[in-house]
RNA sequence: GGGCGGGUCGCUUAGCGGCAAGAGCUGCAGACUGUAGAUCUGCCGGCCUCCGGGCCUUCGGGGGUUCGAGUCCCUCCCCGCCCA
């Protein structure tokens, strides 16, 4: 794991903290959100476009890869990077959340995950080794173990029968480790029971890996619980490592998480919910498709200062979404994600000025949306 | 002038004696958190509602038959196609 490191600049004395991922592919600053590109694209946008907006870290899944194009045809591009032409740090989620998800289970065992792919119905068998190589075989910079993933609700029972199995995974993931260019995470799992997860937080902190992501939020827990559960994790994690909080993307969702403590996430809502017309702005999100937005010739967010808000109006994004023209995503889609930058970039000057705090309730109290 | 076909929610249409009346589109809103350009949900004649429903006005116009008519009959108007 040469050419990765993580400073820990400065610390909130609330929580939050400020940092720097060093990768052989450059700094990433954190607090920092990482656009989703699933498919090797996240999706409306060119990487220029990327780029441009402010993102210095972008995530790939290596659930679509593997069953498209394959990780073969992507080591044969000459890897990830140069496949989808994106020179920055890439993270490859493990694919564990996807079989859960998309896939048909065929089978859970000590060994591992058999699935269907929902592409084709074909068989495949998934080892906690065998992720690693095919995230290797992809080339991916930071790299996380296979994991269980539950939905919500579960009880404790299965949370810990899913934990324990995700810990041995995680165990055998450690030992076999990742090759020097890349980056293995370990994973917090546990359910939405404070205790189990502290556990699990302890014991993934024990296997020593450089960073940590916490898996299994946000995935229709209340909230409460959510911040709650991630109080208990980040607690218990090792100071100088990177936090990476998966599948977060909600402006409040990210303030409340930086307060305790998380420094990277990633999440497919701002791009997801931007391709049906809904924007973030500093007020809250809006649907510019709504009637209201007719005659609004002003920016999509007037305190926005990306490309799209200092071009284009709400009136242009609603024709172009009822006209369904595809500049209608691209625009919205753009416009979230030098949102989220914004949003980060200013986290991270309140964070080093010590008024984390001040400014975190600012602009949750100006943000009226409540999620 | 003659022969067919047709006029039902903004559009396209279903309906063939019990209908405030089905579908699709549009429209008006909402959901989406390790991806889903997908999809899903609610509303879409008016008024009231204790949200169970209640009342009123509707299917080109007028008249009629019938307990009951968008549906059957007469008549007028309009549209499309064909023949002259």
């Amino acid at each position: 794991m040469s050419g990765f490191r993580f400073t820990l600049l400065h610390a909130d004395p609330a929580g939050a903290r400020r940092g720097t991922l060093h990768t052989p592919r450059g700094a990433v600053q954190t607090p920092a959100f990482m656009p989703v590109g699933t498919n090797a694209t996240v999706k409306a946008l060119t990487f220029e476009e990327i780029r441009g907006l402010g993102a210095e870290i972008v995530l790939a899944n290596t659930f679509h890869l593997y069953l498209r194009p394959g990780a073969d045809v992507i080591a044969r591009a000459g890897g990830l990077h140069r496949f989808m032409a994106w020179e920055g740090p890439v993270l490859t989620d493990s694919g564990g959340f996807q079989v859960f998800s998309l896939a048909k289970l065929r089978s859970l065992s000590e060994d591992g995950v058999v699935f269907r792919s929902p592409i084709d119905g074909s068989e495949h068998a998934w080892t906690p080794d065998r992720v690693l190589e095919i995230q290797a075989t992809l080339g991916s910079d930071i790299i996380m173990p296979l994991d269980v993933c539950l939905g919500y609700p579960a009880d404790d029972a299965q949370a810990a029968d899913a934990l324990r199995l995700t810990m041995r995974w995680a165990a055998r993931s450690a030992r076999r480790g990742a090759p020097e260019w890349q980056m293995l995470f370990g994973i917090v799992q546990g359910g939405f029971n404070p205790a189990l997860r502290a556990e699990a937080a302890e014991r993934v902190a024990e296997l020593a890996f450089p960073g940590y992501a916490v898996g299994g939020l946000s995935v229709g827990e209340p909230r409460a619980l959510a911040y709650a559960l991630l109080d208990a994790v980040t607690s218990r994690l090792p100071q100088g490592a990177p936090r990476y909080l998966m599948g977060v993307g909600g402006p409040p969702d990210l303030l409340e998480a930086i307060a305790r403590g998380v420094d990277m996430f990633d999440c497919v809502l701002p791009t997801r919910v931007a391709r049906t017309g809904t924007i973030f702005t500093r007020t809250g999100r809006l649907n510019v498709r709504n009637a209201r937005h007719r005659d609004e010739h002003i920016p999509p967010d007037p305190d926005c200062a990306c490309q799209v808000c200092r071009r284009y109006t709400r009136a242009y994004l609603r024709h172009l979404f009822h006209s369904d023209e595809m500049l209608g995503p691209r625009l919205a889609t753009y416009h979230n994600l030098a949102f989220l930058a914004t949003l980060m970039t200013e986290a991270r000057a309140a964070i080093e000025a010590d008024r984390f705090e001040p400014w975190r309730r600012t602009t949750l109290d100006a943000y009226m949306t409540p999620w």
